[in-house]
DNA sequence: AAGAGGATGGCCT
DNA sequence: GGCCATCCTCTTC
């Protein structure tokens, strides 16, 4: 086994065409306190010109981080109930950024057990919420700076994966843009999230 | 001030 | 495959 990696990704790390930081995500592992996560599975969303991206209207409240310096966490919640985590990347004030949606937990086991109480290892972080709530990471992680040695939520650089090995598809869940193959995933990974397509939801109501 | 709907997940059949 | 919990955020009036 080779050094242990202690020193965050660095801001330039982020600092590029959000494709690019997506791909080189792949692999990477994000840590909060004892828990760490390897990476397999993510989306990129770019800034204004993506119809599916949060960014798309302009800023909001919610969506400010986005449009600040890259190498920070945008934290949203979502559904009543679950948050997802995206990396702020590019340029300051593109507004473009990557979606955490599935890995594998390679640290604190045990802590994420307890967060996902019933969850087989697989599942601890097989989907963009199943992922904040293995790490614990909530709104107010929101404008986090993962580059920052002294951070408690950090993404440092893991093994490699190899070009033939990052498989790349339609976006999960989004309507607008699912032409564009913008989620992208280690080929043969247990961890790699269900495929959904968008489903309008019904409006259930009394 | 109000309504619609969501970058989901868990449980059901 | 379907249903729906649960509440925040944005849009529109």
């Amino acid at each position: 086994m080779g050094q242990r990696q202690l020193t965050p990704l660095p801001r330039p790390f982020y600092d590029r065409p959000v494709l690019a930081v997506a791909r080189d995500l792949l692999g990477a592992v994000v840590r909060h306190g004892e828990v760490a996560v390897r990476l397999t599975e993510v989306e990129a969303y770019a800034g204004g010109h993506d119809p599916a991206s949060h960014a798309f209207r302009g800023p909001t409240q919610r969506n400010a981080v986005m449009f600040g310096p890259g190498g920070h966490a945008y934290v949203y919640f979502t559904y009543g109930m679950h948050f997802c985590m995206n990396l702020v990347c590019g340029p300051d004030g593109s507004a473009s950024a990557v979606l955490l949606r599935a890995g594998e937990v390679v640290a604190g086991v045990d802590a994420a057990r307890m967060r996902r109480p019933g969850a087989s290892e697989r599942d601890l972080a097989r989907g963009p919420a199943r992922l904040t709530k293995a790490l614990a990471v909530d709104r107010a992680l929101d404008g986090a700076d993962v580059t920052s040695r002294r951070s408690a939520l950090q993404v440092v650089a893991g093994e490699r994966v190899p070009d033939d090995a990052v498989r790349r598809g339609p976006r999960v869940g989004v309507n607008a843009a699912h032409d564009v193959p913008w989620r992208m995933w280690i080929d043969g990974e247990a961890t790699v999230s269900v495929y959904r397509r968008h489903v309008p939801r019904v409006h259930s109501k009394k």
